[in-house]
DNA sequence: CTTGATTTTGATAACGTTATCATTTTATTA
DNA sequence: TAATAAAATGATAACGTTATCAAAATCAAG
């Protein structure tokens, strides 16, 4: 027994005309009909198995209460939380979730952006897989952003404050008495984002009159996987430990290089946090489980698709005039066992 | 402008009837049109901008295209890559995936249920949340149910021998000479997984001609989120790891629990391997990058995914009488830094 | 050339809902 | 109670595609 009953079936069941039976099963604000009548029609829906189609009410609205969610790699850490403030925020407003990867593939991503288009979603949220992906397929269709990067003027973003974020970090590790500290990037995919970390640095140690130099900074190339990442990652940290630095602290630009970091020195014996302090950025569970367990700056990954999310739809269920919206969440510093008050070296 | 034209559209612009069109623009084996035309008919296409509108498409058809993933918590680290391997597997075919979560609650679970009848999406790919899931209302939709308990018959299943990779485990520590082996599990929501778990224990010691007691068995309990776990983990290890056991090396019945082993240890300064091997299951990232890394018994849940994606399109686009079909994986144990020979205690 | 077979194209009816009216019923007021 | 307003219901036309069948064009063979 497929579920084919209709509202026309519903209608003569009960004999009711199908104006009415639509109004009573998919009507918006229950206006405008009798309890009398919502009665009959439920109790007829009811008796012969109707199941609301969807396809056809999508089709008739030309809408379709799905958002795309476009991203590279589901296993990233950084995504599931994501996805799932986006998830709870979407449920009260009737939307779902159509989950898009591209794997860092630019042609995946494209034939993903004319998947929403032809699918008719309603928004897509959707995190550039480089910086200068090809948005204008997407039209004047309602997205939002996942990112900072100011190549995308003109579209509604948001992200954390990752520069904030990485000064909370170091302004805690010099009031913990650091004065050498290091710092450790991965050449991201998306865009130069090693450039500005060092600019930071630099700012930051010359404020302070603090040392700093290139020696001081570790680069390591970044994998579209977390894994192969934390073995270049160690690969990097290993030659970096072993020329006997002044470094007492690391900050590292993600949660994977720091755990690498954490990794490599419990293999040599160095005792963290008392002799080397390591911290982290984003928050990822790796972190919270780790020996000792990690200081990160968090970026609330659920709370960015939560907004994410209430922006989008906004935007979705108010055609009219729209500002472009860049929001900026500031990211909080988490200390856990990976860093501690420096210790002079015996 | 919004992409607005239709067939309609298109075939008034080169001067064909809208039934050629739809072939050209639409049409599945490329036959029945002359090359002549179908230039035609792509060049004005192109030209007015036309974008298929799967809206109508889908509704024409009463397909989608789609299929639903329905799991409880996709920031539970098994699900991600498992998750992958759906999508790769069924972008070959081009399907799409609407990712539904229910939080462990059943209620929401059960309006994805209904979700997934009214927007009639092909088929699902579902991960239980409870034993005693109601899969009734799915009707005759195909399904793949993410599973090997035996409550579901009737069901395609898939998923791993667990109870073959316990015993990969036990016995490859059985080679490395532990005669005093503890279990580590957790009262997992779904049924009473530690029963099995230790009557198997319990038959491989005896087969062995091993000592086990209730005594070498420790359980938790098994949260919703990975962290919450992580720490009633670490509280149940600590007090195990207290009381001066014989145990040379644990078993744990996930990765979660293994780490909170490897965190326990490390922290009373036991060392792992050498005065305790541990040995978790699932393989996710973060037994991959502690330290020592985990030694786990690996499940391959892009394997998984990506059978059961083929066997719900399978099912789907071969609507001819279908059997059950139960998949059951082996695990794979994977060797890394938490487990080695056992050695005299001084 | 015809004839018949084959390929290519055209005309048109669905699919099940929503939206827009028109119509009927019920409530309100003079 | 009649007249009017308001509420409830009914009739029907879309939405844009696919599928079915009919018609036309092309090809093959006698």
């Amino acid at each position: 027994m497929n579920s084919k009953a209709t509202i026309v079936d519903v209608a003569r069941e009960c004999g009711l005309s199908q104006a009415t039976v639509a109004r009573v099963l998919n009507g918006q604000k229950e206006i405008q009909v009798k309890e009398k009548t919502r009665k009959r029609v439920l109790s007829a829906a009811r008796k012969i198995g109707y199941e609301r189609n969807a396809l056809a009410a999508n089709f008739r609205r030309q809408k379709t209460k799905n958002i795309a969610i476009s991203i590279a790699d589901l296993t990233n850490p950084f995504f599931p939380e994501l996805i799932k403030g986006v998830q709870n925020k979407i449920r009260e407003y009737g939307y779902s979730i159509v989950q898009l990867n591209n794997e860092w593939n630019p042609k995946i991503e494209q034939d993903n952006f004319k998947y929403i288009i032809q699918s008719r979603l309603d928004g897509a949220i959707i995190s550039p897989s480089h910086p200068r992906a090809n948005l204008k397929i997407l039209g004047q269709l309602p997205i939002v952003l996942l990112t900072n990067s100011n190549e995308f003027s003109g579209y509604d973003t948001i992200a954390n404050d990752s520069k904030g974020g990485m000064i909370l970090a170091l302004e805690r590790l010099f009031e913990l008495g650091h004065r050498n500290i290091a710092l450790f990037t991965g050449g991201s995919m998306m865009s130069a984002g090693s450039s500005w970390r060092l600019q930071t640095m630099k700012d930051f140690c010359s404020n302070r009159n603090i040392f700093f130099s290139e020696d001081l900074c570790i680069k390591c190339d970044m994998s579209v996987s977390s894994l192969e990442s934390f073995s270049q990652a160690r690969a990097a940290i290993r030659k970096f430990i072993n020329k006997d630095t002044p470094a007492t602290a690391i900050f590292a630009s993600n949660d994977i290089l720091a755990l690498a970091a954490l990794h490599v020195a419990n293999e040599k014996g160095i005792k963290v946090p008392d002799e080397l302090s390591i911290i982290g950025m984003d928050g990822i569970l790796s972190g919270e489980i780790s020996y000792p367990t990690l200081t990160t700056v968090e970026k609330n990954r659920s709370q960015i698709g939560s907004l994410a999310a209430k922006s989008l739809i906004e935007k979705i269920e108010t055609p009219l005039e729209w500002q472009t919206k860049k929001i900026i969440l500031p990211c909080k510093l988490i200390e856990r066992g990976s860093s501690g008050p420096v210790r002079e070296k015996k």
